[in-house]
RNA sequence: GGGCUCGUAGCUCAGUUGGUCAGAGCGCACCCCUGAUAAGGGUGAGGUCGGAAGUUCGAAUCUUCCCGGGCCCA
């Protein structure tokens, strides 16, 4: 035990030490800032484009982020797949512009602005409003945009797309014309919360509700036509609101349900559900028995007519699966005219959405007598009395009930139907020479011509295609692009004019204006390009109007549904700046929910309009949990914030997890996986650190070590050959869309691959070589073209680590990793027993460590390994085999048929390696050295 | 309530058309190294594949039902 260090000579300056200026903390929060600036000043999104125009062009397109607030987790998580997207689609060679955008208009927004203004709001002209909503998307769309330049994602940000512009309101209507030009834009009925204070329509978003009490009647129908043999009189319906019976016009039953005739006296037999009925019956003080008289199903009941019980009409009994038996009498009231899913209903059985209710609140002259010019809840009254007086009143009883009231007005609203404007998805036009409705073209396409990751999302939306109704575009709103409709001057009866070429006349108006000019401007001047005489659609009225400089044409108050504003994108956007081969545009992504959202919205349009689809592939993510798999909200407290991840990890690291995904359906998402995804990221930065580190005294132009036939065998060959499946199963990954496959197989490569193997078998001879050893050249070698590649493969998931290893690799200051193209394969021979041996290293190291028990030897250098001579093995550098073991050296024997350790504590050890490989001895400079280290050193 | 979808070791995930498929990494435990050091290496322990029934010679993998999530509707 006289080998201390003391009383020996230190050889650890003669060696080749690593050493780098990429430092183990990465400091991402303080260094990424400064990538982003500098692929600013260096113009990296315009070089990008400058070098793409050679090559073929991947289009893929941004759906626009609703501008209302800081981005969150599900932002982040889109944000950076797209990012992954358009980095790695460019290194395999496109050329990938991308426009990030944002959606603009509608509701929350309008509602956000009301809400803050407060009282003030009610009395303020349309503009105003719109003016405040517009400063707020303004303040959002600066915020968002810095916080995704943050997570390092490289798009057009100086230039990108926005709703609210000029242009892209023109592209829109442009749309629309043409929509319009198919004859598929109509103008219809639709029931929606009616404020009777505010005469206008209000949103979900809009309404409070409050408790309010209110009559319930239950209400005797007679039958006026029923199956023969039938032994029922009467239909037992119940209603909270009997102000919308004048518009009844069918009762719903559920089909599948048993319903009972029971008798209430005087030759009244009543059809209510079997399980409502005892409930139904008591209400009403019947005294009578309960029991049925027959039974039968609701499916029974669907050719039955009834007499409307104070209007000289007869509706008819329908099906519909919202019947329940929680309250009434199983059989429900249905106006078309009034409510969400009688609407529904009436479409579906042909009704006529019937509102008899004018936007005042009062009835209008189709009712009887007794209710004409009568509000609503004054009628609420009259009906009663009316059906109390002939009959017809079963059971009335005051409740107390949760009711919607309108949220500036505080007063209870009303459903009623209105005139808004539709697009048919059923009704068939003429394109590329066939004839075939909306729904049917967007189901083909989706069949045929669009490819789904994952798979699933086909299903998906051909479902929703085939079940939605006529598209509602119109809302009573301010904060949007008007739709252009102009209707005749009071008085005059004529069509509204909507045509192709009226719509695309303000089109260009508000091309050069934008859409406030609609809310300044009177309809005559909004008609400035328009020429009714060039419009063979043009109603007759216009033509009159517009000659008469006195004549009042009225100007159309809705706005498009937003959906229609995001959803024309492909030509707002795509087609206006990358040209009509661009539409098809390769690529959408977006959360599950899109399906029924955007990429629909942009399927229908596109179909409506060009009769081809927007994209030629959707790809969709899924929803962020909790790590229990629930929902992520702010009000559980689960939600985590993008700006606090960012401060605490940096870009890399949510950016490395995020890659870590499995993103076709939920996400769980926790502080503890981002931690983890810290982890990782720092073993692939310290993997990167130490192949730079190595490579301080390697110039490639210099040292490059040119690989040949004899190399073929060495550890060296091997970790090329495995860069080289690395790099085809990146590459593949990154086509597929499959990061989670390209993160694990980078992680395991510089985690298995390089830390635990190649670098670990390679650091005696980089360290103890002579620098200029051919053996140690040619790992440097390796080693450089490893790191060369790996920055480039990590670049799409990693941008600033990988570029700050990639410019620590060649200190040129010119060079930057994104504008590199992902590695090729390398040309490199390599032994195929390879495989064989690290299968065996494995047997090996199990052997070694269970002997390092028994025997009581900590460090492996203590070690030697015998193994069988095989001619496979015998091809191999005994040296590589005893480095990949971390043990001193390996002998081959004849007898070895399991491996036997050796222990060689009793042999000298090398005071420069540490190893006794068994060419130790002492040195002319005293010290004890190996033949290699002696050599390295230049003595004897 | 309906459509689509998910549920594999503590965690994140692989598991093609049913037959060594019960796997990987992380984490954890133990050990080593101290010339990648707020680093590095080795070994090991963990799961009746959400539950039940069924089809089959054989199922994590097919069918049905149930339980628990998610998105979108109602």
């Amino acid at each position: 035990m006289s080998e201390t260090k003391q009383d020996r000579p230190s050889y650890k300056n003669t060696l080749n030490l690593p050493r780098t200026g990429f430092a183990m903390k990465a400091n991402l929060v303080q260094n990424e800032p400064a990538s982003l600036k500098r692929w600013q000043e260096m113009g990296l999104y315009q070089r990008l484009r400058e070098l793409g125009k050679s090559r073929k062009r991947f289009v893929f397109h941004d759906g626009p982020p609703y501008a209302n607030g800081p981005i969150h987790l599900g932002h982040m998580l889109n944000k950076v797949l797209k990012d992954i997207v358009v980095r790695s689609r460019g290194m395999l060679g496109y050329d990938v512009p991308y426009v990030p955008g944002w959606d603009c208009h509608g509701l929350p927004i309008e509602h956000k602005v009301i809400q803050e203004l407060g009282e003030q709001a009610k009395s303020m002209p349309a503009i105003q409003i719109r003016r405040k909503c517009k400063a707020s998307v303004e303040k959002y769309i600066k915020l968002q945009s810095t916080q995704m330049q943050r997570l390092l994602t490289l798009g057009d940000y100086n230039n990108p797309y926005i709703t609210m512009l000029p242009e892209y309101e023109a592209a829109e209507l442009e749309v629309l014309a043409n929509l319009v030009e198919r004859g598929i834009v109509y103008r219809g009925l639709k029931p929606v919360h009616w404020s009777i204070a505010n005469r206008t329509a209000l949103a979900d978003a809009e309404l409070e509700y409050y408790d309010r009490e209110d009559t319930s009647v239950y209400v005797l129908f007679e039958v006026a036509n029923a199956p023969a043999g039938a032994a029922f009189t009467h239909l037992m319906i119940w209603t909270t609101t009997p102000w919308t019976l004048p518009a009844n016009l069918a009762v719903a039953v559920n089909e599948r349900y048993d319903y009972g005739v029971y008798d209430i006296g005087n030759g009244r037999r009543v059809v209510i559900a079997v399980e409502l009925a005892p409930r139904v019956l008591a209400a009403g003080g019947h005294t009578g028995s309960a029991e049925p008289v027959s039974v039968l199903r609701g499916a029974d009941l669907l050719c039955v007519t009834y007499k409307h019980p104070f209007i000289d009409r007869t509706g008819r009994v329908v099906g519909a699966e919202y019947v329940t038996l929680e309250d009434g009498t199983g059989l429900v009231h249905t106006a078309p005219g009034h409510g969400a899913e009688d609407y529904q209903t009436g479409l579906r059985e042909g009704l006529e959405i019937y509102c008899p209710v004018k936007d005042d609140g009062t009835f209008d002259d189709t009712v009887p007598e007794w209710l004409r010019g009568v509000d609503v809840w004054t009628a609420n009254g009259k009906v009663v009395e009316h059906l109390r007086a002939s009959g017809h009143l079963f059971h009335d009883h005051k409740f107390l009930h949760s009711y919607p009231h309108d949220w500036r007005g505080k007063s209870p609203v009303i459903f009623r139907a209105t005139e808004q404007w539709f697009i048919s998805v059923d009704k068939p036009f003429e394109a590329n020479c066939t004839t075939a409705s909306l729904r049917q073209r967007a189901i083909d396409a989706v069949e045929k011509d669009v490819t789904f990751y994952p798979g699933w999302g086909r299903n998906r939306l051909r479902g929703m295609l085939e079940t939605r109704p006529d598209w509602c575009i119109s809302r009573q709103r301010s904060w949007g692009v008007p739709i252009p409709a102009f209707y005749p001057p009071e008085g005059v009866e004529g069509e509204v004019l909507l045509t192709p070429a009226s719509v695309r006349a303000v089109a260009k108006l508000i091309g050069e204006k934008g859409t406030d000019v609609w809310f300044l401007s009177e309809a005559r001047d909004l008609l400035q390009y328009y020429d009714p005489n060039a419009d063979p659609d043009a109603p007759q009225w216009v033509r009159e109007a517009l000659a008469d400089p006195n004549a009042a044409i009225r100007k159309g108050s809705d706005t498009l549904d937003v959906w229609v504003d995001s959803g024309s994108s492909w030509n707002a956007v795509v087609r206006r700046r990358f040209g009509d081969e661009a539409v098809p545009t390769d690529l959408y992504i977006e959360g599950s929910d899109q399906h029924r959202g955007w990429f629909q919205s942009s399927l229908l349009l596109a179909i409506g309009a060009t009769a081809r689809p927007p994209f030629k592939a959707i790809l969709t993510h899924g929803f962020m949990v909790d790590r229990d798999g629930k929902k992520m909200s702010k009000s559980l407290g689960n939600a985590l914030e993008v700006e606090d991840l960012l401060k605490d990890f940096g870009a890399d690291v949510c950016r490395w997890w995020v890659s870590s995904l499995n993103t076709d359906n939920d996400i769980k998402v926790d502080l503890d996986y981002f931690k983890v995804a810290g982890e990782e990221y720092r073993k692939v930065r310290n993997t990167l650190r130490y192949l730079l580190s190595n490579l301080f005294d390697f110039d490639p132009k210099a040292h490059r070590y040119t690989f040949t036939e004899t190399d073929a065998s060495s550890i060296d060959a091997w970790a090329l050959d495995e860069l080289n499946r690395l790099t085809a199963t990146v590459r593949s990954a990154y086509e597929q869309f499959a990061f989670r496959k390209a993160h694990e197989a980078l992680f395991s490569f510089c985690n298995e691959t390089l830390s635990a193997t190649y670098l670990a078998a390679t650091k005696d001879r980089l360290y103890c070589d002579a620098a200029d050893s051919p053996r140690r050249r040619r790992t440097q070698t390796a080693m450089y073209d490893i790191a060369h590649a790996l920055c480039r493969l990590v670049a799409p998931i990693l941008p600033h680590t990988a570029d700050e290893a990639f410019r620590t690799l060649i200190p040129d200051g010119e060079v930057c990793v994104h504008l590199e193209l992902l590695p090729e394969q390398m040309p490199i021979r390599v032994n195929g027993d390879w495989q064989k041996v690290m299968a065996q290293r494995e047997v090996w190291l199990k052997a070694i460590e269970d002997a390092r028990q028994s025997m009581d030897i900590d460090n492996p250098l203590d070690c030697g390994l015998v193994i069988a001579r095989t001619p496979e093995l015998e091809a191999f550098d005994r040296v590589d085999l005893a480095d990949l073991c971390g043990i001193s050296r390996v002998e081959f024997a004849d007898d070895a048929d399991q491996p036997r350790v050796i222990d060689l504590r009793h042999e000298p050890r090398c005071e420069r390696s540490w190893k006794r490989d068994g060419t130790v001895k002492q040195r002319s400079d005293g010290g004890m050295l190996t033949d290699r280290d002696a050599a390295a050193l230049g003595l004897a």
